[in-house]
DNA sequence: AATAAAGATGAATCCGCAC
DNA sequence: TGTGCGGATTCATCTTTAT
C-alpha cells in the first residue's frame, strides 16, 4: 500500500499555483496563527511553555499578514473546482483576518464551526478567560455553490439529532501525538484526527480529491486515506514533510463498507404518482384524505387529485386544500388499506425497492 | 429609584461624538449582523420563519458594513478610558470584520467568547450544521491596557474552576423576553440577560460606566441597573428606547453580596455514537450484534450502521432488524469485547465520566 | 384540577432538476 | 440564464388547548 496521495515540498502558494484548476473537490487549511507573544510565557511553577513561536509563525503587522492570506486563499480557490469548499481553522490571532479575506474573494460562509476543547491549557496568569476552543469556518466556493454535505450520515451518527456547530473533542496528546527520537513533538500544532474526520466525513465523498497548504505532521493526508479519500498536502518543511510521509504509509484504510455512499431521500430515484396507478397499486376514483380525514380528493387516471374544482399534482392539491404554501403530497395523501389509513409513500416505497433501490 | 443611567436617542455614532473622550469604562455592542437574507424559509410544518429583515440590518455591500463599522468602532474608542474594554457580539455574517475593523483600529482582543445556545434554531432544510453559536469578543482599547478583569470572583462561582471561553446559555424566550400589546417580540434580537451579567460581572466594577451604542430592548441596561453598574444606552428607534426605558425603570438593583454568582447552565448529556468512532473505542467496519447474537450490523466511520441495504443510526437499525417500532441501540447492541458480549452503553458511560456528566 | 397533547417560535446568508 | 414545480426538511422550550 502506498502513499494514497501525494506530498508536495515546497511554498504553498506556487506549489498551489502549479496545480491544474478546479482539480481539488475539498480544502483544508491550518495555516500560521500570527501569535504576537511578546517574550516568553511562564507557567506559575516557572517552567517555560512551549508556545508556538517558530520563525514561520511571525508576521512583522497585520498588512503582511493580510497579504499572504490572500495570497494563498486566492491559490486556494483557483484550484478548488465549483462546487468544492474549504475549511480554514484558526483562533482569535489570525480567524478574523482570514474570514474577511475568503468573505473579500467571493468564498461563501457556509458555517463556523467552534472546537470545543475538552482539555485545554489552562490560562497560567488569569489574566483572561481559559481559551478553550479554536474556530473553523467552513465555505464554498461561491455563494450557489452545490457543495457537498451528507447530512444524512452526520445525523444517524448523532443521535438522530442534526450536528451543530460545535464540536466537542479532546487534544491531539498520548499514542496520537507524533514524537521524534528525543521525545519530543514534532510539530507545535498537530491536529487531533477526530477533527479531521468529521471534516471529511460531513464535506466530501469517497474518492474525493482534497487539499492541505499547510501540511505540517500530514493530520489531513493519514485522515483522507483511512477514509478513502485521495489527498494533495503541501509543506514547505522537509521534516515535517518526512515526518507526515512515515506517518502516513502506515495508515490502514478503512473498508469501503463503513464508507459508501448510501442513497439518501434526496437522491432516491423520482417516482411518479402516476406509476401507482399504471400498476395497479391505486385505482382512479380512489378517494385519499389526510392522515386525520380532514381533507381528501379523487384520484384521476391520469395521476392528477381532484378535489371540488381543483385539478392538480398531489402537491398541489395537498397544499391547496390545506391553504398551505407547499405539502409533501407523498406523506400527506392516505388511503384507506383495510380500514387503516397508510400514505400513498409506503406504495412509493414498495416501488423503489422492485427497482432495487432501498 | 430612577432610571440609573441615561439613554440617548439617535444615531450612535454621532451620540459617541457627544459624549467626552476617556469618559467610559466598558462598551458592549450588539450591532447589526448584515444577514443577508434572500426569499422566504420555512419550517417542514409549512409555518413561515419570522426572519430579521429590518432596515437597520441592510449594507449595500461588505465594503459599506467596514465603514460603518470602523466609524462606530472609532467612536467607541475615543470614549473609552485607556483601561477600558469592549465587547461585541455577531456571528458569521460580521463578526469577521468587526474583528479585523478592532484589530485595525488598535484594539487589543483578549478572547473571543462562544455563547452556545441551548435551544438555537435548527437548520431546517438540512444544508447545514445547526447554527447553535455566536461570537463575542472582548479587547482592551490597547494592547497595555490594565483592564478589569474579576478572575478570582469568577473562579470562586465557577466550582473553583477557570471560566472557559464557551458559555452554554438559553435563548431569550418565554417571560423575559419583551412583548407589545399583541403578544409580538418587542426586538427581534432581544440578548439575555444572563449573557450580559457574564459580560459585566467578567469586566466591570460597580459603579463603572457601561454604554450601549446599539441599545435595542435595553438588556444591557437592566443588567446593568441590578448589578449596581451605571449605563449609557443610545438608540435610534424611538420605540425600542421607550420600551428600554419602561423595562429598565422596574429593575431593582441587587444587593452587592449577591453579584459574584456566575452559575453554569446545565447541559443534557448527549453522547453521540460517533464520538466512540473519533475517540478509537469502536472501529468502522466492527460487527455490533444483539445479546443473543441473532441480529448484526456493521459500524460505518461516520456513526450509521449498516444492516444488508439499510443504513442508519444505531437506534433505527436496532428497531428495523427486530422489526419494532423503537430501540434503544446503546442497550440493544453489543461488542465482541475480548469474547465476551458487551453493550455498547458501557462505552457510553466512559466517555461520560471523562466529560464530567455521570 | 391535573395531565397530556398540540401549537408556536427563535439573528437563517436553508433545493435542484427539467425545460 | 430564468422559470416551474416536485417534494424534502426541525430542536428545544415555552404557551395554549384539550382531555
Amino acid at each position: 500500500m502506498g502513499l494514497a496521495g501525494r506530498i508536495i515540498l515546497g511554498d504553498c502558494i506556487a506549489a498551489m499555483e502549479s496545480l491544474p484548476p478546479a482539480s481539488v473537490d475539498l480544502v483544508f487549511a491550518d495555516p500560521p496563527y500570527n501569535l504576537q507573544l511578546q517574550g516568553e510565557l511562564h507557567r506559575p511553577d516557572d517552567s517555560r511553555v512551549d508556545a508556538v513561536n517558530d520563525d514561520w509563525d511571525q508576521f512583522e503587522s497585520f498588512a503582511a499578514y493580510d497579504a499572504f492570506t490572500r495570497a494563498w486563499l486566492s491559490a486556494a480557490r483557483r484550484v478548488l473546482k465549483p462546487d468544492g469548499s474549504l475549511w480554514v481553522i484558526g483562533s482569535y490571532h489570525n480567524i478574523f483576518r482570514v474570514g474577511t479575506a475568503l468573505q473579500d474573494l467571493g468564498f461563501w460562509v457556509l458555517n463556523d464551526v467552534i472546537w470545543r476543547k475538552a482539555n485545554p491549557m489552562p490560562n497560567f496568569r488569569g489574566r483572561r478567560f481559559t481559551n478553550a476552543h479554536e474556530t473553523l469556518i467552513w465555505a464554498s466556493r461561491e455563494a450557489k455553490a452545490r457543495y457537498t454535505f451528507n447530512y444524512e450520515a452526520l445525523k444517524a451518527g448523532n443521535e438522530d439529532v442534526q450536528v451543530r456547530s460545535d464540536w466537542f473533542l479532546p487534544l491531539c496528546t498520548g499514542e496520537e501525538r507524533l514524537k521524534d527520537d528525543t521525545g519530543r513533538k514534532v510539530h507545535p500544532t498537530q491536529k487531533p484526527e477526530a477533527l479531521l474526520a468529521r471534516v471529511l466525513l460531513a464535506s466530501s465523498k469517497p474518492g474525493d480529491v482534497v487539499l492541505d497548504p499547510f501540511f505540517g505532521s500530514g493530520t489531513t493526508g493519514a485522515v483522507a486515506k483511512r477514509l478513502g479519500r485521495r489527498f494533495i498536502g503541501i509543506e514547505r518543511d522537509p521534516a515535517y514533510a518526512r515526518a507526515a510521509e512515515a506517518r502516513i504509509l502506515s495508515v490502514e484504510p478503512l473498508e469501503e463498507a463503513s464508507l459508501a455512499a448510501f442513497t439518501t431521500a434526496r437522491e432516491a430515484p423520482r417516482v411518479a404518482f402516476a406509476s401507482l396507478i399504471e400498476r395497479g397499486m391505486i385505482s382512479p376514483g380512489t378517494v385519499l384524505t389526510d392522515e386525520k380525514g380532514r381533507y381528501q380528493a379523487i384520484v384521476r387516471a391520469d395521476g392528477a387529485l381532484v378535489a371540488g374544482p381543483q385539478v392538480g399534482s398531489i402537491h398541489k392539491i395537498g397544499a391547496l386544500v390545506q391553504g398551505a404554501q407547499a405539502c409533501n403530497g407523498w406523506t400527506f395523501w392516505h388511503v384507506n388499506d383495510n380500514g387503516r389509513l397508510s400514505p400513498i409513500d409506503a406504495l412509493r416505497a414498495r416501488i423503489r425497492e422492485e427497482m432495487g433501490v432501498a
